[in-house]
DNA sequence: AACGTTTCCGGAAACAATACCGGAAACGTT
DNA sequence: AACGTTTCCGGTATTGTTTCCGGAAACGTT
């Protein structure tokens, strides 16, 4: 606590060793041409004094530091959490070093703030690349390899992991709308993300194959968290003709539909379906078990750690990666738990799977906003 | 993509910007001997060049960055994630940044290397100060300041947080006696770690409190871990005289226990009382909701980031933080949800509370292992 | 014995930034 | 007019490490 020691360098390695600072140096990188007994001697004094090489120094003078960067504008979410386990995971089995930066500002301009951070880590060349999760701007220089996790934009500049969202929007509308629904609520994400965008167009997509008009009163405006979804579902719930089913944009929002129908006393699936996505780990656990869309976020962290040490080794290529290392998509896949039944109120013993779907377009926009279930 | 542009320096931006790099730098770090017109100018060009200082290059030479770091062993655990959300709230509020490391390395010869990363880091000069959670090496030595969440040692070589584990789990204790059960099995943590082994205290603390006789075969080793938690409640549960109660030293183990139970076709808290100990936010979300201790994870990483920024500030003092800074000790506090019940299969109507406690010595070391519930 | 090759190691430059020192104007004071 | 002070800025040294270049032995070859 008190002894403050100094800090050790190489040169008092080299100097206890008897050698040079540049044998120390062969030493720590593994060069070749040192003889074995040297090395001994070397690695004992390093043994000794507990020295470790300075990463600021190391990597300012070579270029390279064995540390790959993760920027998180949230360390909050799960959603974080799970980029990072897969990181991690891919890191450990690559004998890398995992360096999770963010800037710990608050929402107010954070674009700039953030865009500054980003490429001071960068630029310091205290990492090999860097993976960019979901980013608050839409463009981005780099002098150093990067890969982007979610882009906002649809060519991002540089290569990305990106989850078909619409797609597994979609295919949670059609289990929706097998199941007979025809009222869905909807809950947003932060609208000024792609994925929030690509979400909402699945769900509307959904709601055209079923032959469901449009009803904007069932879209609420969220933001992707727990606290938002509550209020939104609040308002939901009290449309004179309330939904009988609500897809919230992610497992987070889908917590919130849970809250507040507790409040509403509502039973989850009897009297109301909720579906989410994202497939948190968090959602199986919860009562009863959430059926959502997965996204194995933490499989989009490993890969995304695969691309980039590619690309920091090979410098430019990205072979066995599809869309020529640009833009790599994960597919999604519907989870089916409990959190869904079929509609409510017409004879629950009826077998699910056998209700009337209208699909003819003659039906299709029929009522407008007020419609009335059919089947 | 393709465009792989140059790293830009203070260099460039001096050449540009007409002035020397000193009074680039003096722009940089506000400085106060220099006129309003240049910091202007510069300004200009660094914004026109995305120009951004190097970590590594600032560190080295000022050795002040405004970023500290935080040292974790462990990425994937929800204890982890929960540090990390309680530094990262404190560091937003000191408006500093915040660099996670970790080192991905498998379970094998850890210690020695993990010591070697966290050095690594804290002899990088790139951070101000460091916090490591958990260690496995019990002694550090560093010339950086630093904070210890849960130190491995009594008494800590630097500024520690750590909870009140023994008197935590014998909280946890008297509830669980107080609501009849005796037979009460225990999966504790990694016995290498100290607070494993506190929590442990407190189990037999608490059974010496309600006159039970320590009984071997209901303690379990486990490992902090949801899958080693499952195959100790396995073996718990397989014991001719099953516990009617099951304290886990941490939540993640009790997720085990609830796993266990399910397999077991047991009810919770109807066939068997389950508590644990952190009070993950998970905890909450289960089912039923989890008793268990809560430990504020998050207020300790926060405590440790405040502790750590006033040692940087101030060099060695710390005010207001109590035991001379030393050993800061977070109380810990028992948060009674659903997860446990009065013990079964003894007229379950008759009002809790009401049961018969025997608390004479006379009774006390009655019948070893083989005790038969008295009440 | 002279020469080339291999093995092993050391000196100095370079990386990008800041600290320290000093110096040129501009300004005020007697 | 001479001098001291303030304002503003630049040059040089420095930080810890790796890379580049080269050099001294040791050894093998003709």
């Amino acid at each position: 606590m008190k002894r403050n020691l100094k800090k050790i360098t190489i040169r008092d390695v080299a100097s206890k060793a008897g050698v040079s600072v540049t044998t120390v140096s062969r030493v720590l990188n593994g060069k070749d041409d040192i003889s074995e007994e040297t090395i001994k001697k070397v690695e004992a004094v390093i043994q000794e004094l507990g020295y470790a090489s300075s990463l600021a120094a190391r990597g300012m003078r070579s270029h390279r530091t064995n540390v790959v960067g993760l920027i998180l504008s949230d360390v909050d979410s799960y959603y974080s959490h799970e980029i990072m386990r897969g990181v991690n995971r891919a890191i450990a089995a690559l004998d890398k070093d995992l360096i999770v930066y963010t800037s710990g500002v608050v929402d107010k301009e954070n674009v700039a703030q953030h865009e500054r951070s980003y490429v001071a880590l960068l630029n310091g060349s205290i990492t090999d690349g860097v993976i960019v999760v979901t980013p608050t701007a839409t463009h981005f220089t780099s002098h150093a390899p990067m890969v982007i996790i979610d882009p906002n934009n649809e060519t991002p500049d540089y290569p990305a992991i990106i989850a078909t969202n619409r797609e597994g929007a979609l295919a949670a509308m059609n289990y929706l709308t097998d199941l007979g629904h025809r009222r869905i609520g909807y809950i947003t994400g932060r609208m000024e993300l792609a994925s929030s965008n690509q979400r909402l167009q699945g769900y509307k997509a959904g709601l055209a194959a079923a032959g469901i008009p449009l009803n904007e009163d069932l879209i609420e405006i969220g933001d992707y968290s727990t606290e938002m979804a509550v209020v939104c579902t609040r308002k939901l719930l009290s449309l004179p003709d309330r939904p009988t089913a609500i897809f919230a944009a992610n497992d987070m929002s889908a917590m919130g539909v849970y809250q507040a129908a507790t409040e509403f006393g509502l039973q989850i699936p009897g009297d109301l379906s909720v579906i989410g996505f994202d497939n948190l780990r968090e959602a199986a656990h919860l009562t009863p078990p959430l059926t959502t869309v997965d996204q194995s976020i933490e499989k989009m962290g490993a890969m995304a750690t695969e691309m980039l040490v590619e690309l920091v080794k090979g410098e430019s290529l990205s072979i066995n990666f599809p869309d020529e290392g640009h833009l790599y998509k994960i597919p999604t896949q519907l989870v089916i738990r409990d959190s869904c039944a079929s509609v409510p109120c017409h004879s629950p013993d009826e077998p699910s799977g056998t209700y009337l779907v209208t699909n003819s377009d003659e039906t299709l926009k029929r009522t407008g906003g007020s419609l009335s279930r059919t089947n």
